[in-house]
DNA sequence: ATTATCTATAGATCTATAGATAATGC
DNA sequence: ATTATCTATAGATCTATAGATAATGC
C-alpha cells in the first residue's frame, strides 16, 4: 500500500543532482557566490546552464542545497562524537582534516565573507549556524569542565573565541598554507584554553 | 624654480578622488567588491558611471585605491603607539574602536572572505598584508615579553592567533553584534596569552 | 507520464571606449 | 590646456522563461 515515491526524483535524478553541487562547491571555491556562474557549474556539470536550471530552478535553490549539504557535513562530524557535542581533542582533529581539503575550506570561507554583505541569501544561514554552533561548543565545554575551563574561562566565552579562531586560522592559512600551520596553531591554543601553565613548543 | 605639481591632480581633482573611494567603501560593504558596480558607486558619489571612470580608469584601478586607504588607515593606527608596534592593551583599544564603525569592519570582512577565491584582485594585497601583521605582531610581542608569553606562547605563536581572533570575532560580530561583545572576548584572549591563571568575567 | 536536456531568446546588467561639452587655472 | 562630466554605445555576460525533443519507467 506504500507508494515508494512520492514526489521524490529518481534515484538517477538525485545522484546528477548531487554531482552538480558538488560542482558549484567548486565554482564558489574559485569564484565566490556572486562570481558563481550558472554557466560556469553547469560546463563543469557536463550540461548547458538550462540543463542545470532544470534541477536547481533558481541559482538560490542551488546555493540552499550547498548550504543544506554544509549542514549534513556538520552534522556528520558531529555524529562522528557521539552526541553533537565536540570535546577539544575532536576539535583539533577536525582542523587536521580540514588542512587536507583546501577546497571545502575555501569554499564557506569565501561564502562566510560574502554573508556578511547586505541582502546576500546566506545571511541568515550564516548568524543561524554560529548562533547554534556557539550554544553547541558552550555546553560541550561546560560538560567537561564545568563552569571554569582550566585556563580560567567560562565556556560562554571560550566557545566564541574557538570558533574566531577557527575561522580565522582558515583565512591565514589559505592565503599562505606554508607560513600557517593552521592544526598546529589551533592545538596551541586548545591547550592555552585547557591548561594555563603549559609550555608550548612554537 | 619648483613646479608645485608635476603631473598631481588638482586640490579639487584629489578632493573629489577621495570623496568616491569613500563611496566605494559603502558600497562594498553592501555588496562586496564583485557585487559593488561602478554605476552603484558613481550614483552614491552623484556622478555617472562614465564619470567615475574619469577618475579611477578601471574598477581595479578603484579597488587598487580603497586597499591604499587601508594601508594608511593601519600606518595610522600603528604609528599612534609609536613605531609600528601594537602592544596588546592598544591592540584592544583599537577593537573597541572598530565595534563603533561596523560599516568599515564589514568593507574589509568581506574583502577578506573575497579575497580567498582564484584570481581575486586583492588576493596579493591579503596574503602580503597578513605576512607584515604576523611579523609586526611577533616582534612587539618578543620585545614585551621576550621569548615567552606569560601564557606560555612564543612571540611566533601567538601571533598568528592574535590575528585570527580579530578576524573571526569580526565575522560573528557582523552576523550578531548583540550576542557576540567583541572587544570584551577580545580582552579576553589577551588576558589569556598575558597571563595564564587570572580570573575570567565571562 | 515523467524526467532530462537542449535551442532560442527576453530582458537586465556590467565594464569600458569614444567623443562631445562645459568649467577651471595659468 | 587641463580637468570634470556627460551622452551614446559596443560587446559581454547573466538569470530566467518558453517550448521542443529524446529517453525512462510504470
Amino acid at each position: 500500500m506504500e507508494k515508494l515515491d512520492d514526489d521524490a526524483p529518481t534515484r538517477r535524478g538525485q545522484e546528477r543532482r548531487a554531482e552538480i553541487v558538488r560542482c558549484a562547491l567548486d565554482v564558489i571555491a574559485e569564484r565566490g557566490y556572486r562570481g558563481a556562474t550558472l554557466s560556469a557549474v553547469a560546463e563543469r556539470a557536463g550540461l548547458t546552464q538550462q540543463g542545470l536550471l532544470h534541477y536547481f530552478p533558481t541559482k538560490d535553490a542551488l546555493l540552499i542545497a550547498v548550504l543544506a549539504e554544509r549542514d549534513q557535513w556538520d552534522t556528520g562530524a558531529a555524529r562522528r562524537d557521539g552526541g553533537g557535542a565536540w570535546p577539544l581533542e575532536l576539535l583539533a582533529s577536525l582542523v587536521e582534516y580540514n588542512a587536507m581539503r583546501p577546497g571545502i575550506v575555501q569554499t564557506f570561507s569565501a561564502l562566510l565573507g560574502e554573508s556578511v554583505t547586505e541582502d546576500h541569501p546566506a545571511r541568515d544561514w550564516f548568524a543561524r549556524r554560529y548562533e547554534r554552533v556557539r550554544a553547541d561548543m558552550a555546553d560541550t565545554l561546560r560538560g567537561e569542565f564545568g563552569d571554569r575551563l582550566p585556563g580560567g574561562l567560562t565556556p560562554e566565552a571560550a566557545a566564541p573565541l574557538l570558533v574566531a579562531v577557527l575561522d580565522g586560522l582558515q583565512f591565514q592559512w589559505l592565503h599562505d598554507p606554508d607560513a600557517v600551520d593552521m592544526p598546529a596553531l589551533f592545538r596551541t591554543f586548545v591547550s592555552l584554553l585547557g591548561r594555563g601553565d603549559e609550555g608550548e613548543t612554537e
